[in-house]
DNA sequence: TGACGCATACTAGTATACAAGTATTCAAGT
DNA sequence: ACTTGAATACTTGTATACTAGTATGCGTCA
């Protein structure tokens, strides 16, 4: 019989080699693992010092998501940038945060506010320290935050997942270029229209702000061509 | 090395226990297994003549997909349709298709509209021969081809993975009323106007169209209190 | 009669062993 | 020099054995 729903799950046992699944995946996102790179289960599962079940299981999630190829009987492989995925999560992701940064516009309370500004000027302390990974973060953050207002905040976990591609690009661009600043002075746009409830300018920043990542693909998949999928013959 | 992208990939093996995913999926789908039954890996794995692995492995993906509830050292059970994630699965499937088919209408081929005018035929010949089957796929079909014709194929793919949930209600919908004769009408309204390259209307009737469930969402809970989850206390 | 404690059965988590297929290497033959 | 073939190493797929935690049932005790 399934338990009640009135139990408090006390440490209900911790989950599993969910660290692996976060490790594997920031590596790849960022880089560390390259694209085409080998990572056979064995490897892995020596090197965390568990056995190939549960590191079979962290591989089959990472393949659904599209970061690992795994061709039965050959080997396990870190999946090329597919510019075809990359411009669909990009599609899907407008669409869905430009209709809830107008929705987080009209139902914008005084708490929210509150952390709208927390996060800009936690973003502007990060540029000025330099440090990249916590804007990584904040950035993510205030996106969440965005959702969350709007009263969707499950969706989150979605773009989340659609943006896996996205995040690729983002980092390279985050290591080979200098555009945080502007990012900021964005993110500050859109925090600013939110605040006075200006939906349409608020939808009309985001939709810009999105599309920034347009400029850097085609510059990246030249630079780093070796990231990217080859193109069909 | 990972093979080259030049291969022709001449039937590289059949993938494996696919065919139990798809089985469960749609047991699960259409209530032949209820929320709350109790679904142990080793009873799959014995009825299905294979070890625990990949039936685990199948486990693990449905659960993923929020179908399964998968409690450590208790067991795994059908999960119940939870209402919130239908919600926020409407809210998606919303934003994604109507955007989609504005697109579609701008977009529109000839040869497109040919597969529109075929599916809308198939789809009343289904409900004259009293097939919900057949007319559950064709409608699956036609929301596709919408999404094909705006030039976003891959879209489809999430669309279908967010809805999974959707498709539980709608399951039960068909066994427990007779509105398809509306929906028949509904979708001949979305191609009327795709047709008629008439982008605002075509949302706007799309729009109308997905909210349909909501009015069957409250009633279905009720009469069949046991398929939904329960309210938080 | 009720509550408590313990033994038992059952579950998923993990590790390991085995099977099946692929790529690579190298040697033999043309 | 090149092709071809088989032997070998390596990979993932699958099955099985074992571990650890949970729920259940029964017996005991107050």
């Amino acid at each position: 019989m399934p338990p009640v729903s009135t139990e408090l799950r006390l440490h209900r046992r911790a989950p599993i080699g969910r660290e692996l699944y976060g490790m594997l995946r920031r590596q790849i996102l960022t880089g560390v693992l390259r694209p085409g790179e080998s990572i056979p289960e064995t490897t892995l599962a020596e090197r965390a010092g568990v056995s190939r079940t549960p590191v079979r299981e962290v591989l089959r999630r990472l393949a659904d998501e599209g970061f690992v190829t795994i061709i039965p009987q050959v080997g396990t492989y870190v999946a090329p940038i597919r510019l075809s995925a990359v411009y669909d999560s990009q599609f899907i992701r407008e669409t869905l945060e430009c209709r809830t940064i107008r929705l987080a516009a009209e139902n914008l309370t005084e708490a929210d506010a509150a952390v709208l500004r927390a996060n800009l000027a936690a973003q502007r302390a990060s540029l000025e320290a330099g440090e990249s990974d916590a804007f990584f973060d904040q950035d993510d953050a205030l996106h969440a935050a965005f959702v969350r207002i709007a009263g969707r905040p499950a969706i989150w976990e979605v773009i989340q997942g659609v943006k896996a591609q996205l995040d690729r690009v983002r980092y390279l661009s985050l290591q080979s270029g200098d555009w945080p600043p502007m990012l900021v002075e964005e993110h500050a746009t859109l925090v600013g229209h939110v605040l006075a409830g200006d939906a349409g300018r608020a939808e009309a920043a985001m939709r810009a702000h999105l599309r920034t990542v347009f400029a850097t693909i085609e510059r990246l998949s030249r630079v780093n061509p070796d990231f990217f999928e080859k193109p069909a013959p």
